[in-house]
DNA sequence: CACAATACTGTATAACATACAGTATTGTCA
DNA sequence: TGACAATACTGTATGTTATACAGTATTGTG
């Protein structure tokens, strides 16, 4: 495996289950498909519609999102919102995002800094 | 899918590539993988022996480990340590990990706190 | 001596991101 | 008016990886 393409696939799983909770979190408001990728890309996400919809499609199929088309504007729109339970997921996700974190950060700064082993 | 099932997923995928920083990391000293457990368990990364060896594994095959048999001790043990490779690869994770932070704390914020969409 | 702890190997499965390949319709501009 | 871009979506296949499962072997302990 070249080494663009593996450290590629490193850094993809890093971000791996955040695209997840950034669609639930934007999803507390109405949105489709085509406008969630112009806005996760102005919050620093590069999402690809390929990778998107199926995404939308799976959280839909498991409870956590929930669609109605829009037949109101010149052209139909599959809007998307988060279900109760989606909404509690978000919560969750953010929570244990932030203990992820926390501990990240402490290992990183204690073995960066070249801090003893125990 | 089970409600638990699906959760327990959801937070597997969104600490997905931290497994790997970490061990990446921690293996800027030679280590052994029944060890390693330990010390990512003291960190707060639960890990189990399944998945940690077929990772150190990996990640040697990947040419960011190497590993030699020690057989000073009362037992066998095999040691990792992180190539040079391996080392560049953790700094350039932990970048993007301060970058996927920066991120999703900013959205976070923003959208938790019920934020108006633009 | 039986069992736990230490330490590791190997294979299969489940899950998911994304590549690939489209589809349809509206909008724009020469 | 027609060609192309933009808007908006569907569907399938592939590659990658965590982890479940099933062991193995040896040392240490009570």
């Amino acid at each position: 495996m070249g080494d663009k393409r593996l450290t590629n696939n490193l850094i993809q799983e890093l971000k791996r289950g955040t695209l997840t909770l950034s669609v639930l979190l934007m999803s507390g408001q109405p949105t489709y498909g085509y406008s969630l990728v112009t806005e996760l890309q102005d919050a620093g996400i590069d999402v690809e519609q390929n990778t998107l919809y199926p995404l939308l499609r799976r959280l839909e199929s498991q409870g956590l999102l929930q669609s109605s088309w829009d037949m109101g504007d010149s052209r139909p729109r599959k809007y998307y919102s988060v279900t109760d339970i989606g909404r509690k997921t978000a919560v969750l996700l953010g929570e244990e995002w932030r203990r992820i974190n926390k501990v990240m950060s402490e290992l990183m700064s204690g073995l960066m800094n070249g801090e003893e082993r125990k």
